[in-house]
DNA sequence: AAGAAAATGATTGACGTCTTTCATTTGCCG
DNA sequence: CGGCAAATGAAAGACGTCAATCATTTTCTT
């Protein structure tokens, strides 16, 4: 009834618990027979090594380092705040989060780090040292691992919600981009591409993430051209983007932008914009975790791409979640 | 450095190691200041009890029953091998799960039971016997717990999309159910009605689950009012409806349904439907299984609701997620 | 103040794995 | 066959908690 230990598999394949302990964790010395039968006794017994018991053993506590861009920038906030959440709710599982903000100099004195929607600048500094990196929102070349969402599908999808969103009629949907130079939202602008065709896409505007360049230059496009029937806003500053919704009334174009933040689910809300796709900061930081959990076990975990959610006035979720 | 150890603790609270015991795990006998001096230095040095060290010790394991509806019905085969990756993925954590398909008698012999969308028929005899029985995507009267989708907002959510797709035009939308007689099923027809309103709403057809009887209904139905602009899918069965849509080429309705499956999964490539609501089998089994746990481990968790995923063309994950 | 009851301390052996140390056996080589 | 290296076995002490036992001290009763 009881799962096998060690010991069962030892007994089984006729060695000592040395023997089998030997093969278990490669510590070589040991004759191929022996590995052979250890490893067959495992096989048949179906022994799976607990981990518990093992990470009490070695006083193993998985020390982790989180840079995370300063600022209350809204969607970084939520990340802040989701690791702090994490650390503390697996606090009993000896995994510490240390978050950082400047990155200056490799990461010391923990088992992997993971930086979150940096840009390219520093990171060669970063991979510098020995210490593994992992990519939060934003992949970069040369880390670990990379965990966040596919933003050319997230593209394509707000690219389908315009599609269906003007069915019959000929789609004029803006883009506004924070910034061109950001590769998450070069391919989300290219995933819409896809759907939508060039004739329905115009010719996307920056704001550089800020809501005031958001309200002035959004503005100024809108009243430029009456004939705009659709919004993509691919980064943050929305805030911006509101209040020249509410101004439009009735006509206003249909509204697709990203991330669920105090903004934009009071917009939805109150009708103002239609579509939010989330990219679910909690559930990014919780992958991530296990991720660097697996890399610090010296297993080659591959990146993990979280799907975004869809929200609706209808579908969001209550304060708690 | 290290993480405060309950030895710490009694030294801190000038007791020995027994009396912080005691106190800890309530087993009484303990005067009152000793317990409010164990209590301050827990505070004060942060103490939280090792979990892997004590259900090491307690040599615990969670044994868990999986009531699941038999057969290969599509979405409960998904439930169904989402209890057995979940238990192959979590055997190293020490939690069992014993899948069963007749729901005769109480459970016996595990810590807690899962009772995934069965009638209200035989919970009686569940719940007479003195393990815990939580409610898996049907939620039902007298469990512990139910984990599952806010069927209303899935319905609202549907009607939602409905009415963009119908920005302008009239909708007259026809809602499939697999019965009137399940409350998940009336509760999302109830959503959609919320949001697109009498005049859009036809009156719902039944199709019991069941591909025949949706071919047959449901073509007849479409037949006999050429108008229908919208198509709303509740239940299951959707194998019956994909053909029809593909006879009726571009002058199909727009289509949503319920529970990506490799049917549904074809259709949303094919361009057949438009909109796939799934509830996230996988992770809806994943939530069970953590709240089993927190019951087994005498805390009293609240419901957990899932936020269901929108899928389109242009999102669906990987054959691997 | 004696005796009973309550509270506390001290100690011990699990739980399953890790890690090291030391002794013993086996195999191989010349 | 002696000698040396490789392979194996045996044992013990962690890790932090649980759970039980027994001895001792403190507190309360009458």
């Amino acid at each position: 009834m009881r799962n096998p230990t060690l010991h069962d598999v030892a007994r089984a394949a006729g060695v000592s618990y040395s023997t089998a302990d030997r093969v278990l964790n490669g510590r070589g010395g040991v004759a191929m027979k022996s590995i052979q039968r250890v490893r067959q006794a495992i096989d048949d017994l179906g022994y799976r090594r607990d981990i518990t018991a093992a990470n009490l053993s070695r006083r193993r506590s998985y020390r982790f380092a989180a840079y995370v861009p300063p600022g209350d920038h809204g969607f970084f906030s939520a990340i802040r705040r989701a690791f702090q959440d994490q650390a503390e709710a697996r606090a009993g599982q000896r995994i510490s989060v240390d978050l950082r903000d400047g990155l200056d100099g490799p990461p010391a004195d923990c088992d992997c780090a993971v930086l979150a929607g940096a840009g390219q600048d520093r990171i060669d500094a970063l991979i510098a040292g020995d210490v593994p990196v992992v990519a939060l929102v934003t992949d970069m070349p040369g880390l670990r691992a990379y965990i966040g969402i596919d933003n050319l599908a997230a593209g394509r999808t707000a690219g389908r919600l315009h599609r269906i969103a003007h069915r019959g009629r000929q789609a004029r949907v803006l883009p506004v981009m924070g910034s061109a130079g950001l590769r998450d939202h070069r391919d989300r602008l290219a995933g819409m591409a896809e759907i939508l065709g060039a004739e329905s896409l115009l010719p996307p505007i920056e704001v550089q993430d800020n809501p005031d360049r958001m309200r002035d230059l959004l503005g100024h496009a809108l009243r430029a051209d009456p004939g705009i029937t659709g919004i993509y806003s691919i980064g943050a500053g929305n805030r911006g983007l509101i209040p020249l919704m509410r101004d439009m009334g009735e006509n206003r174009p249909f509204v697709v932008l990203h991330e669920l933040t105090p903004h934009s689910r009071a917009g939805l809300l109150d009708d103002l914009i239609d579509v939010v796709i989330d990219q679910k900061p909690a559930e990014e930081v919780a992958c991530a975790l296990e991720v660097m959990k697996a890399i610090a076990d010296g297993e080659t975990p591959g990146s993990v791409t979280i799907t975004p959610a869809i929200f609706f006035k209808e579908n969001l979720p209550g304060v708690s979640a």
